[in-house]
Formats: C-alpha cells, sequence, structure tokens
RNA sequence: GGCCCCAUCGUCUAGAGGCCUAGGACACCACCCUCUCAAGGUGGCGACACGGGUUCGAAUCCCGUUGGGGCUGCCA
C-alpha cells in the first residue's frame, strides 16, 4: 500500500500566474519528495492553455523558483498547450464514442433555467442537460459536454484522505471542450496525465471536487481508446490558509516564493519548513533533506488545512543561517549588501500586483562596501539575523560616510541622557590614547560607566548611538576596531557638536 | 442552495483503544547569561469543538450537532 510496485511518475502541473505561490511550492515539494522517495520521476508541466494569461516569462519565473528551492524536475518543463495534437485526438476518440455532445446553452440561458428551477423548488444545481439529446452538429461555436451517468457514484481512492465518493446525480454534464475547439483543464490534464503515464497526481485540496469529473474521463477515454490506462493513484494535499483559514490568496496574502527568497530567506530553510505544512517528521522538525525523503510518507499527510506562519518559517532560517560556517553566510549575504552584475540580487522582483519591491537596497554608494571589512564583522552579524535583508542594517555605518540617521535612537539614548554630553567627552579622550583592540576598549569604557556611576550596560548606549547610530546594534567595542579610532573620535566629536556642553 | 472535505495548545503538529496527569516546535511570559540586540539555558502559560453511543477502558472507533473550509466558469 505504501510503496509503489514500480517507480512513480509524478507531475507538479502549476499554471503560470506572473510568480510561483508558496501553495503551489508546497506541492511541488511534495510530489518531489514522494518521487525521491520511491526512486520516481518528477516531472514538470506547465498548464498554459489560457492563452488569455499566459505569458513565457512566468514559466521562466516558475523554473527558477524550482530550481532555487533545488527541486529540478527530472522531466520537463513540457508545456500543455504542445500538447495539441494528443488533445485533438482524445476529444474525436470521446466524440466518436457519443461520450460528447454538442451544446448550444449560453450561460445566460442556463442561469435562468437554474433560478425558475429553484423557484419551483427544484436545488438541482448546474447544467440541466437541455442539449443532451437533440442532436446538436459540432462547430458553430458550440462548446462540447461530457454525457455523465445520472445514477450512482463515483468513488475516489485518495491516498491521503481515503475513499470518497461523488454521486453522479449532483455531477452535471460538464464542458470538456470550449466553443473554439480547445480542451478544458478538465480534459486537457487528464489526457496529458495519460500520455505522460503519471500514476501519481499529488495536489492541493481545491482539486478533489473536479476528481470525479476526470476519472469519469479517464474511463471513458480508456473505452473510446480500446486501451486500458491504470487510473492514476490520488493525492490531496490540505490547502495552505491564512490566519482567518481561507484559502491563501494573492490579494492580501503574502505568497509570492520570489518576494521570500528577496527578504533573504534560505531555500534549505524554506523548504524544511514547507514540508511541515501538513506533514511531520517527528519530535525534531528541523532536518537535512535527506532525513525529509527518507521520512515521507503521503499516508501520514495531514486533512486539515495549515496556517502559513511566517515567524516560525523567520525563526528556521534563522537556525539555518546560524549553522552556516561563516564564509557561506558571508557569501550568501553578498547579494543583499554588494550585488555581483550578471549575478541574482535582490530588488529586482516587483509584486505583479502593487508594484511593490521586497527588499530596499543598501543605503551606502556602492564604491564604499569593502567585503574585508564586513568579513570582520561577519560572524556576529551571523548570529543576529533571520533573514539575509537584515544584514545592511546591522553594518550601515561600517559603509555610510557618517553616523546613520536614526532620530528615535538618538532621541531616546542621547538627547534625552544628561549624562551623555560627559560619557562622549570622557570617551573621546580615553579612546585617544587607549590600545584599539576590543578588550581594551571594554575596559575603558567599564571605567567610563563607573566614572558617572552606571553599569556599563546603560553607559555605553551614548556612544553606540553616536557611532553606529542605532541602540540597538552589533557588539559595540568588535565595531569599533574594525571602524577604527579616528573614524570612532570623529563621529563623537560631531555627535558632542550636536549637543549643548557638558556641565 | 447543492456536492465534498476538515475538526488536539494562539499556530504547525505527535498521537493509529490502555504507554496520555496528551509529547515536540513556533509564538508569548518569567528568570539566567550579557556592552545593546540577538543567540543560548531554565521554567511557565496553553489543546483533545459539543452531545450521544461502542468498550472493562476513547483524543483515538461509530452516529449526530455545531463550527470552519473547498468546489460549484466555454479559468487552471
Amino acid at each position: 500500500m505504501t510503496a509503489p510496485a514500480t517507480p512513480p511518475r509524478a507531475r507538479f502541473a502549476p499554471s503560470p500566474t506572473g510568480y510561483f505561490h508558496v501553495g503551489s511550492a508546497r506541492a511541488a515539494l511534495f510530489n518531489w519528495l514522494f518521487v525521491r522517495r520511491h526512486g520516481g520521476t518528477f516531472i514538470l508541466r506547465i498548464e498554459d492553455t489560457d492563452e488569455a494569461r499566459n505569458r513565457p516569462e512566468w514559466t521562466e519565473g516558475i523554473v527558477a523558483a524550482l530550481d532555487w528551492l533545488g527541486m529540478e524536475p527530472d522531466e520537463g518543463p513540457y508545456l500543455q498547450s504542445a500538447q495539441e495534437v494528443a488533445h485533438q485526438a482524445a476529444i474525436e476518440a470521446l466524440w466518436s464514442a457519443g461520450a460528447l455532445y454538442a451544446c448550444s446553452c449560453t450561460r445566460q440561458e442556463i442561469d435562468a433555467r437554474i433560478k425558475a428551477r429553484a423557484a419551483a423548488g427544484d436545488p438541482t444545481p448546474g447544467y440541466d442537460g437541455h442539449c443532451r439529446d437533440l442532436g446538436l452538429a459540432r462547430g458553430d461555436g458550440r462548446a462540447l459536454r461530457f454525457r455523465t451517468p445520472d445514477e450512482g457514484v463515483v468513488p475516489v481512492r485518495d491516498l491521503v484522505r481515503g475513499d470518497v465518493e461523488f454521486p453522479l446525480r449532483a455531477l452535471e454534464d460538464f464542458i470538456c471542450v470550449k466553443g473554439n475547439g480547445k480542451p478544458l483543464f478538465v480534459l486537457a490534464n487528464a489526457v496529458d496525465d495519460r500520455t505522460m503515464t503519471i500514476s501519481h497526481v499529488i495536489r492541493g485540496e481545491d482539486q478533489l471536487p473536479t476528481t470525479p469529473r476526470q476519472i469519469l474521463l479517464w474511463n471513458a477515454l480508456n473505452e473510446a481508446e480500446q486501451a486500458a490506462l491504470d487510473l492514476p493513484s490520488y493525492a490531496h494535499l490540505p490547502l495552505l490558509v491564512n490566519e482567518s483559514g481561507k484559502k491563501l490568496s494573492k490579494r492580501r496574502d503574502p505568497v509570492a516564493v520570489e518576494m521570500y527568497r528577496e527578504q533573504g530567506y534560505l531555500p534549505d530553510a524554506f523548504r524544511n519548513y514547507l514540508a511541515l505544512l501538513g506533514w511531520s517528521p517527528g519530535d525534531q522538525e528541523i532536518l537535512p533533506v535527506e532525513t525529509l525523503i527518507e521520512r515521507f510518507r503521503l499516508e501520514d499527510v495531514q486533512r486539515s488545512p495549515a496556517y502559513f506562519d511566517v515567524k516560525k518559517l523567520s525563526h528556521f532560517n534563522g537556525v539555518y543561517i546560524r549553522a552556516l560556517p561563516v564564509d557561506r553566510f558571508t557569501a550568501a549575504a553578498r547579494p543583499w549588501l554588494d550585488p555581483v552584475p550578471g549575478e541574482w540580487a535582490p530588488g529586482r522582483w516587483r509584486d505583479p500586483d502593487t508594484g511593490a519591491p521586497a527588499t530596499v537596497p543598501p543605503p551606502w554608494p556602492e564604491d564604499r562596501f569593502d567585503a574585508h571589512t564586513f568579513a570582520s564583522l561577519a560572524a556576529v552579524t551571523q548570529e543576529r539575523v533571520a533573514v539575509l535583508g537584515e544584514v545592511p542594517g546591522l553594518v550601515d555605518f561600517l559603509f555610510l560616510p557618517d553616523t546613520p540617521e536614526d532620530p528615535d535612537s538618538w532621541q531616546k539614548a542621547v538627547a534625552s541622557d544628561h549624562e551623555a554630553p560627559r560619557i562622549l567627552e570622557t570617551a573621546l579622550a580615553h579612546y585617544e590614547t587607549c590600545p584599539w583592540e576590543v578588550d581594551a576598549l571594554h575596559r575603558v569604557t567599564l571605567t567610563i560607566a563607573e566614572s558617572v556611576g552606571r553599569k556599563l550596560g546603560k553607559a555605553q548606549a551614548p556612544i553606540r548611538v553616536a557611532v553606529m547610530g542605532h541602540t540597538r546594534g552589533l557588539p559595540l567595542f568588535d565595531s569599533l576596531v574594525v571602524l577604527g579610532r579616528d573614524e570612532t573620535r570623529r563621529r563623537i566629536a560631531a555627535a558632542l557638536s550636536r549637543l549643548p556642553p557638558a556641565t
């Protein structure tokens, strides 16, 4: 039951939408985990048959996102739009077998009849079979409907949900060929699964209601084509929802994988987190992908919806960042600090709907960044960020020509502290001669603190803000050492000049 | 409205009749550590939706109720 008899062939079949949806990423991941677990084939198929909304670069975006997440397909990308021959053959076969009929009803007519029916007390929804036995010819912009049986049920055997039955009396004669002769999703999807010999269909739960239609079509195709292709196994994954329990919507939820990438989430962390949405590897959650693959079972997938929790994602990301060797961290942060021309960098992506960027560029002039300087503080930076996009904010003081502007910090730690001028003046004096290394600075500053009767933690604040700009940030003395004696003193002096003289 | 799915801490989950005075993780709170902030450590708060069955015994099985969600397009 668990292990497929033969290596599975599973497909991830997104439709291009302009960005990669986290729900799609999760569906892709579960397909990928399953296939890797059983030594099967991971197939990417782009469902691009809707000519109205479809652009080549959107397909590139899907490929790029999968690549980023380390889930390159074994086959594909296949374009559904390239399967036209197979689609037309299927339509012909179904038509010849009498499984289809032409329908000339307009949406308005159908709706009017539904309304009339409801008024008469008949709650049966959907199409009423008006054209079913009219023997209408094809063409003339007529859609083709599938003749669904009126009685019985369609059983769907689902690896996640168990057996589900759909009563046929609630299933209308659905359209599967548009008036222009093109197949609709429900048909194209089934046909492609046949031609690609898909063994497992792993997709979102929102697809569950269309499954009985596809099964009907599959069986009709078997009959019409004198074939005996086995139905694929189905597995419908729980939906990803927002804080109000609704399906993640592009309107108001942050769903673009590209956005998370730009904010500085690591692909491994992102993928690890995604794996936990609707599935659990056990008490330990942060695990190497090999372990995830090893433990993954469709049967263990949760049936209830999962909330996409950015906070937990961020925690995971922080753990992954801290686990990096320093040089790998430094390299990983590079695009946010000093983009390499021609290589991927944040800032290019814009939300297709709002036009909003996911990150802001570094605040310093390009030529002021120095890789060596950053490297000397990389280790202490690494411990303090949850996402790579936070890195520039921690090291801005190093590359800006002057102390970063932060009015709140200035007000809190300098302007409103009556001891600040004294502390800064003393520091300015002591820092002129003391050895320029961490321990010495620590000792000297401690002395300054004691001279004003304060703990070091309280006394360092004005100095920190005068030099680094913010009340919170990297360890002060490490930072001063890297900044240098002269620049440190220059900034302290500059801060003093903004203040009324000490009394 | 019709059809379908779902129901354990705020959130993600462990749990497949006794191992459960329900475990872990995130978040939150407190304390410790500490030059700020993080990180780390310790502790705390916190859940089996409700009602009936079945059973010696139910978070686990059955039924119902309630609640939530999905689908219901000549979109995919």
